[in-house]
DNA sequence: TCCGCTTGGTTTCATTTGAAACCGATTAAA
DNA sequence: TTTAATCGGTTTCAAATGAAACCAAGCGGA
């Protein structure tokens, strides 16, 4: 039976991996724009989406609901996020940025690009493809009990 | 430009795959041998190193030294895990796995192996050296600066 | 229509985490 | 030596997280 290498344990390596660029990032956000990361998220998806109900944002990036509740009430508190009534559903509500949000997600957007970049600096094209389709695979075989 | 898209964004997907995975194993561990995802890497390291103080724990583990000091308390109070003094210098001692410990770990390793092996069912051996291999550079790059 | 069931979202509470303060032991400098 | 600075590790405190309880609003069957 193989042995098991702490080193060359793919969950150690991923969580090594991951936790480390996530701090790089996060202390980027925070410093620079008083962002944390699911903030940011929900301000990124937003950008791309317009108008969502909390639920499609979880969704979409992999937020549960409580942590998209606590980031909107975060963004709306500094007039990033603007809430509508949803008219099909009591319940539920659209979350929409602000031009306020628009204009600080028109400034991140190239930092979070630059920063990428800066991770990604001596990686060929190939290299970028193939990481990306390998962590897609690995959160499809993870995600799949 | 190149724009920015969440669904394309390496951290973003780091993070997602990361987590997934982590969350799936750190269940596991947890409901079935009662470990925190710190403790069972530093039962994993004291497997493979026999005697070690807590900071060469904390650099060989990425796990910062609150974190080892906490896992490490606990493994002694469940009788996993000894304590030496160090004759070289009264401010540190060594930890090492108890027979208690080293039977868990001997338990714990075959099911740690057989969920990476489910986790990469589907990847070749060069799919998975290539992602071992990515993931490392990617880490390097992002404690670099 | 009424009543129980589900659903979207928020709040509460307990646990986890990290930063900074702390403590005793060691080293370096005078 | 004595004293100051540093170092290994622990503790304390505040912030972040997640599970479960909760609250309306909608739904569905009698």
């Amino acid at each position: 039976m193989t042995r098991l290498h702490l080193d060359q344990f793919l969950p150690y390596r991923l969580s090594v991996a991951a936790n480390a660029v996530s701090t790089r990032i996060s202390h980027s956000y925070r410093r620079r724009f008083g962002l944390k990361i699911p903030e940011w998220r929900l301000v990124a998806i937003l950008a791309e989406h317009i108008k969502m109900t909390p639920q499609e944002i979880g969704k979409k990036g992999e937020l549960d609901k409580i942590t998209v509740s606590r980031a909107a009430a975060a963004l709306i508190a500094r007039g990033l996020v603007a809430q509508d009534r949803n008219p099909k559903d009591g319940r539920s509500h659209f979350l929409s940025l602000t031009a306020e949000g628009r204009a600080l997600y028109d400034e991140i957007a190239p930092a979070a690009l630059q920063l990428e970049a800066e991770l990604l600096a001596d990686f060929s094209a190939q290299d970028r493809d193939m990481l990306a389709q390998l962590l897609r695979r690995i959160t499809l075989s993870a995600n799949s009990p």
